[in-house]
DNA sequence: TCCTGTGAATTCGTTCACAGCC
DNA sequence: GGCTGTGAACGAATTCACAGGA
């Protein structure tokens, strides 16, 4: 009912789930079962099946799911039947790419705003909206009910520039700046971080390269201190 | 002090607390407190202290941790005191932003290869480097040495490309593109996806939209502004 | 028979709280 | 007195395993 709290695991999950049900309805998949969903979207049955419980009981037993009416039922919970307008703050090369990038439009994120500090980039046009300066934050926030903001800014300013969003009324923050930022409670925050996701690579990718020489009984010492004994 | 399984959840945050530690170092700081660094990592003190502990007992009681030797600590830990060479492949918005962009070399990833299958921009120079034909991902990853991979490619080629680089010889993937990708075990894979964390912010802004009314709109937030204007 | 929905069991991750050392 | 390092307690998330409806 109406007092479920879906954990934050699941909810993160359901996108993903969303995207492999849209990709079967374009392939004229009408029903899907846990297991076969579980496989388009990398994860286990199990956890399909829990997941989607949270939502309410949509599967009908011995058949699976209405692929149709899943993706109904999830995209409400997600807030995806209604539109959210975004801002893009920063339109250094990230920026010009993510505007430039058309996935926003795909699912009800509507890009409503460019905005930056560089006089040479506002006033321009790009992808038909007229780049705004940050200044104006306050105004075009409220004129266009801005309540997601993308921010590409570089690191040594995000901050500020976050606050000064919050201060104008945004209540999500996606942040690609690589740097931590602090938020009010209420405000939504979650971050994209390329040289965080390389050096969590680069961990695995070590231990890969010592278990190799390990293997090879040429392992160095100067990385892995070897457990002595028991 | 055992051969440390260290957890997943760690290893993510340890590239966090490297930032905070390196941007401490460079204004002079030279001991830190795990309530400190807490602060500037933005998680609490207790999950500093059990992370850390995963790699050895680098702490002094009473003092705290040595800035400069738990970032060369960390980045041993994280395989970041080598260098690795990383190509990126699809050569679009997107994959040219990340071309550009200059966090790669920061810390020990350099970008040893362009790959794309448009013959418009093999051949080009890119950052000082000569884009090659992804049919030659296999002379390439292996005369380069490269062990990972950043794919920027459209999500219906994705899973091919994919599966062409594993088998060329990459053994970690950085994802970019809107898709599940299956890679065989030994492979390492992340993924980056706009989209996703869009659809994740929604799910909290449709919440909050719909605790507001439950409260009549009028409660309002401590720092919270919202106008309903329109 | 088949497949969902879900309690129970388990694993994983976080936080507490304090002993131990500076 | 201050702060780390870590068992123990707690809580979240995952997986198991099976009852029960189509």
């Amino acid at each position: 009912m109406t007092s479920r709290p879906i954990p934050e695991a699941s909810v993160a999950r359901l996108p993903v789930y969303l995207r492999a049900l849209v990709d079967m309805a374009e392939r004229g998949t009408h029903t899907v079962s846990s297991e076969a969903l579980a496989a388009a979207a990398g994860v286990n049955s199990a956890k399909i099946r829990k997941d989607l419980s949270y939502l309410g009981s949509y599967g009908t037993r011995g058949v699976g799911y209405d692929v149709e009416y899943l993706i109904h039922q999830i995209s409400r919970e997600l807030g995806l039947t209604q539109d959210w307008a975004v801002t893009i703050v920063g339109l250094g090369n990230l920026g010009l790419a993510l505007a430039n990038y058309g996935g926003f439009a795909e699912r009800g994120f509507r890009v409503a705003a460019l905005l930056d500090v560089d006089d040479r980039k506002v006033g321009r046009q790009l992808v038909g909206l007229e780049v705004a300066h940050f200044d104006d934050v306050e105004r075009v926030v409220k004129e266009e009910e801005i309540s997601i903001a993308v921010l590409a800014v570089p690191g040594h300013v995000a901050q500020d520039v976050c606050d000064r969003l919050v201060a104008a009324g945004i209540t999500s923050v996606l942040n690609f700046a690589p740097t931590v930022l602090q938020v009010p409670p209420g405000v939504s925050l979650r971050k994209v971080d390329l040289s965080i996701e390389l050096q969590i690579l680069s961990f695995y990718e070590q231990r890969k390269v010592a278990e190799e020489s390990v293997r090879h009984g040429t392992a160095r010492r100067r990385l892995e201190q070897v457990d002595p004994g028991a």
